[in-house]
DNA sequence: CGGGGAGTTGAATGCAGTCAACAAATGTGG
DNA sequence: CCACATTTGTTGACTGCATTCAACTCCCCG
């Protein structure tokens, strides 16, 4: 991890903003909010942001590339809780709580960075930034009991064709153009990871979905021809689902 | 539904305080919070608070009895995202946003409730609050994520040992005696729709955990002799899992 | 050019679902 | 209070999705 606090980029002109911890804060609130921010720091794929149990004093705004949240289980897997993308708050928690999940940058990454302990006192005088900071943890939450069904009841099929979609669609959601094809610097073992499964039927399963012609994915990058028609296969509205990740 | 507006008790006696909304608020804030506080309410056993889709603009904190929250899956089956029990903060949320499920009374129950409206200009006053709500989803969470890792990962018997103990020591924590039963007022069904299996093996797997004397359960409630060792089968740390559940 | 991670394939096993039938408990109306 | 209906719980046989284990290929990186 190296630090680049000097020359902090405008919050304003920040092309995440919209969709980031200020996403719901006035323009006109952004200076004194801009204030809890105390620097930059940059970590390359592979590196801990924090481990379980820690208690770190920092929240973070991821600025670019992907992290993931994970529990380590007793049997040495992991069950990954998310994938962070661009705008994602991290590691936000009332102080001295410790965490229940550690982080990993899965590619280089940025973050801004935020002392918790100023958070206390700038809410007491900028009481919005307690809405955006409910509104937040209101879409994670949300976000959170969709994975849990779509774990919970479907098959690998519908599971795997879900956590692409949603991938998809956020990051979408983060970008200007308007192209049909995403990053996508996760592999076969990362979604079982996430979804429950083995990466042997990830790979079976994934090529099912290839031979449909609903995804193309290879070289980290991930395209997907036709929403709908994958919609269909992940059981929801893609409408309900754009809603959801667009949100924040 | 019956409201029963009048004579309202007062939260400084409330026996549930400290582990509801106002738990983390000091008691000379209280009345100040309490001003909150709009009515109290009724519902029956299987009625609706609210449903998916709904925009209700009331939260609530459960009094006493059971509640479901749960979403509808397209093909006519639910799935249960969690029990909330008394002192649990229900359909908080920004103004204006749509319920992501929906909520039935398991029991006969008793709400505290309060406008949504109010919650804003309250936080102004008494920025204490803000802090209450947010380490109350702050433990929302987390118990989702130690939910998903359980049923994305782990077998039936896993599964269901874990609802059962979280739920035992939950309600455990609430009560005052010290007795090792508890009222458990769902069904075998309810447990599989929570756990993403069908009723019948629910059944199989509660007989396998009955004969090894891991639970006794009937007549609506449920028995943990020996909390360590179910701990041992749910695969996790009793000590863990009841920082988790006390918590808030 | 060699090593390691990621992806691919096949065969055998097992956990949980499905279907069907029945038993027990609970609730309802006559 | 009993007769009946409904919900909840129980049991057995069969099926199927996903795991396990093992081997192998491909590709990137040093």
């Amino acid at each position: 991890m190296k630090n680049t606090t000097r020359n902090l980029p405008n919050c304003k002109q920040c092309k995440i903003r919209q969709i980031g911890l200020f996403g719901e804060l006035e323009a006109i609130h952004l200076d004194r909010a801009r204030e809890l921010r105390s620097s930059q720091a940059s970590y390359t794929s592979g590196e801990y942001l924090y481990r379980e149990g820690d208690k770190p004093n920092k929240a973070y705004t991821l600025f670019n590339g992907w992290v993931i949240l994970f529990k380590n289980l007793e049997d040495g897997s992991r069950q990954i809780l998310r994938f962070s993308l661009p705008g994602d708050l991290l590691c936000f928690k009332t102080n001295k709580t410790s965490m229940d999940h550690s982080a990993i940058a899965l590619t280089d990454i940025t973050l801004c960075t935020f002392p918790l302990d100023k958070f206390k006192e700038t809410i007491s005088k900028l009481p919005e930034l307690s809405n955006a900071l409910i509104s937040i943890s209101e879409v994670t939450q949300k976000r959170c009991y969709a994975t849990l069904t779509t774990i919970s009841k479907y098959t690998a099929e519908v599971k795997i064709a879900y956590l692409m979609l949603s991938l998809f669609v956020r990051m979408r959601s983060l970008a200007s153009d308007d192209d049909n094809a995403i990053d996508f610097p996760i592999t076969q073992e990362d979604i079982a990871d996430a979804l429950g499964l083995t990466s042997i039927h990830v790979n079976r399963v994934i090529q099912g979905l290839r031979k449909k012609g609903l995804i193309n994915c290879d070289n980290k990058k991930l395209e997907i021809p036709d929403q709908e028609a994958l919609a269909k296969i992940s059981k929801v509205e893609l409408q309900t689902l754009k809603e959801l990740m667009y949100a924040v």
